[in-house]
DNA sequence: CCGATATAGTAACAAATGTAACCAGTTTTC
DNA sequence: GAAAACTGGTTACATTTGTTACTATATCGG
């Protein structure tokens, strides 16, 4: 039967319904232990280990949009964890980083991810790790191919 | 520096962004090919295999829950591409199934799915998609173990 | 049987995400 | 050096998704 598919043997359905899950397991720890949300938890994590960078850049390295990535500081400036400093070279952007508050809670955040990553992936021989994280960069890059124009 | 941790490297976080974009490429060619929603094509995936079928049965299948399956089931109903029977044993359900025109829908999708997953994953060997599809078996599996209970 | 509890499905509401319009401020072009 | 085109960021609106509550039927316990 030809053309015939099985949802349960379709990948892109598998993808699916394994990283939500995984998504899932994040999101409600870090909602219940923090009260992070992920984009907020992902400007973190990049804030974390370089100071002083502007949404754009932060957009970019968390594959957010602008709109999401707005979202997020907002809601972690108001809570006091990041602040802004204008940004000398562009008046429209300002460049943010972790206030100590902010530092404070990566350093209770961090290890709890670090954590709950070993335990989803217990099963896993550090060779199939490694093969994973491959599949998954190749999985994007072909995604790439099918963006509306200009990738 | 002991707990910390590169976002890169954060195996949820490729996860998540590797699946986001492959469902947003999957979402893209069916909306713009079918006008078919991913939660309503999943229905007609499982339908297309086991005619007459309880909405709990297809949340079961699909692992969506009964609300996604009820909007879904609904949608494709107004649109004529799935019948519902009453269902003798049980008169709060209905047993779907495929009309023609969703039999015929379906013999149009499905082998275009099946191109775009064989294109996705063209840079993968054999051997890689039988470990990916492990692998994703065993990290549903993983989650499991946090569900708030009664999984 | 008959009241208590559970289940199939829908509806109504809340929260999140995506999209488009907008307001500075910046660069380009002539 | 000013008008046009562009960019960083926010706001406002539309769409999607999740959650809770509800209606009708089924099942369970006595």
């Amino acid at each position: 039967m030809p053309g015939t598919l099985h949802l349960d043997g379709f990948l892109p359905y598998r993808l699916s319904i394994a990283s939500n899950r995984v998504s899932n397991v994040i999101a409600t720890a870090y909602q219940s232990l923090f009260g992070l949300r992920i984009a907020e938890w992902r400007l973190i994590a990049v804030l974390a280990e370089s100071d002083g960078m502007s949404q754009q850049a932060l957009g970019i390295a968390t594959r957010m949009d602008k709109v999401m990535v707005s979202r997020a500081a907002t809601a972690l400036h108001d809570r006091g964890l990041v602040q802004r400093a204008p940004n000398p070279a562009d008046q429209r952007s300002h460049l943010l980083s972790l206030s100590k508050a902010g530092q404070d809670l990566y350093e209770q955040v961090s290890p709890k991810a670090l954590a709950l990553e070993r335990q989803l992936f217990s099963g896993f021989s550090a060779e199939e790790v490694r093969q994973l994280r491959s599949m998954l960069e190749r999985l994007e890059e072909a995604t790439a191919a099918f963006e509306p124009q200009q990738g």
